[in-house]
DNA sequence: CGCCCCATTGAATAAACTCAAGTCCCGTGG
DNA sequence: CCACGGGACTTGAGTTTATTCAATGGGGCG
């Protein structure tokens, strides 16, 4: 299940202190326990009872829920510096899995809550807001947007968090499909469609970058 | 604006305090202001100040929101006894409407913060974590359910708050398409579908009976 | 270099939408 | 109490959008 990290890549992008407050890395570094996962390893499963925190070092973590039938819808995605794992109800919803090699930092709530003085509340308060506030948006785009509205969305929602020009996806074609509520044929073709009218432009299968940001926005409406 | 309620229907059904803890109904009751809307007036709209915290005592509430070009996604349904208003960021993102004529507690949250002497904060968590299961119900509703199975889950849910037999619909199609992510037609053949199967039975537009529960369930995945 | 998996592309199908007409519920007024 | 009118809902036919199924293409790792 746990498996050896690409730990070697966070020599790269900048430090994660930049976008979020210095005391929430500190806070999780200082008391969290690293752990690496390899692509696709479950991190936490559904139904199991929700008492950890977890903090994405580098990579990207998705969280997803299966039907009976197989159908499969991803919640969310998480990337680098993000808190994951918070649920409202005493046993997740959700299951998490690594989307790429990934490492994480784990802090035990009930434990934290004492060697933390608090501040761990705040932490998990806040994103608990930011939680909701993405659920709302997702809600938007699986509701009233059109597939290309859809793919739309999620690039320029991966894009805003880039630093660089080049964007990297994280995730394959079925993730995304499964996060908007598509087929993987249907986000291939949107994709093929962005990248037709000069929107954005695909270097390989995970990077792109965007051409038209006034054009991408529009289609995000 | 504001409107005359229908304060007599509250004779009739059982107290809330049997859903509700006491202290919840009280505290409310206790510090909040007493406000009547009639059908469809706005109880805040999007991007107001998210200052007050509102309680339904009779009646339902939508929040709702609205896109450039006039595609409307519902957020949620409130009923009697629920709390909303709480979102996460400064502004609504939200509006929030009167479904039917409704009458609503309102507490300013800064206000209250003293006169609850703290207990308010918990409540308000409490509403928020619910907030959140019920928004993540809702992406799962949106993005890998059939029409027939949004329909079903959406009366599956309402008829689960109810204490009768009989089910009352608060809402319109318009509203349940536009929680649903669906037409006002597709939603209104998904009924006249799950009726004509036994599933369910309407007694005129706003009240329907759940004749086969275990089929109805099933339908909800 | 070659293989395998993931992604793309194409054609046919199905699900939900649009537009249009008709019906029913319900409140209003006679 | 019943007749009437208007808005909400239902139903139907044709269209659009996204899906399904199948075949092809291409990138990256061994």
């Amino acid at each position: 299940m746990i498996a050896m990290s690409t730990r070697a890549r966070s020599a790269n992008p900048p430090s994660p202190s930049v976008i979020y407050p210095r005391d929430e890395q500190d806070l999780m570094a200082r008391i969290g326990t690293r752990t690496s996962f390899a692509r696709d390893d479950e991190i936490y499963g559904q139904a199991e009872v929700a008492d950890l925190i977890y903090q994405v070092v580098s990579g990207a973590v998705r969280t997803s829920r299966l039907m009976s039938d197989g159908r499969r819808q991803v919640g969310d995605f998480y990337y680098q510096g993000e808190l994951f794992g918070m649920e409202p109800g005493q046993e997740h919803v959700f299951s998490a899995e690594a989307v790429a090699d990934t490492v994480v930092l784990i802090v035990k709530r009930s434990v934290a809550h004492e060697a933390s003085g608090g501040m761990l509340e705040q932490l998990v308060g806040g994103a608990a807001r930011r939680e909701l506030q993405r659920a709302h948006e997702h809600v938007l785009i699986l509701g009233r947007k059109t597939a290309c509205e859809k793919v739309a969305s999620l690039l320029m929602n991966i894009a805003d968090r880039s630093h660089y020009e080049s964007v990297e996806l994280p995730m394959g074609r079925q993730d995304m499909a499964d996060y908007l509520g598509l087929t993987i044929e249907t986000v291939s073709r949107m994709l093929t469609q962005l990248q037709v009218s000069a929107v954005v432009e695909f270097a390989g299968l995970r990077s792109f970058q965007v051409k038209n940001r006034q054009a991408l926005s529009l289609l995000t409406q």
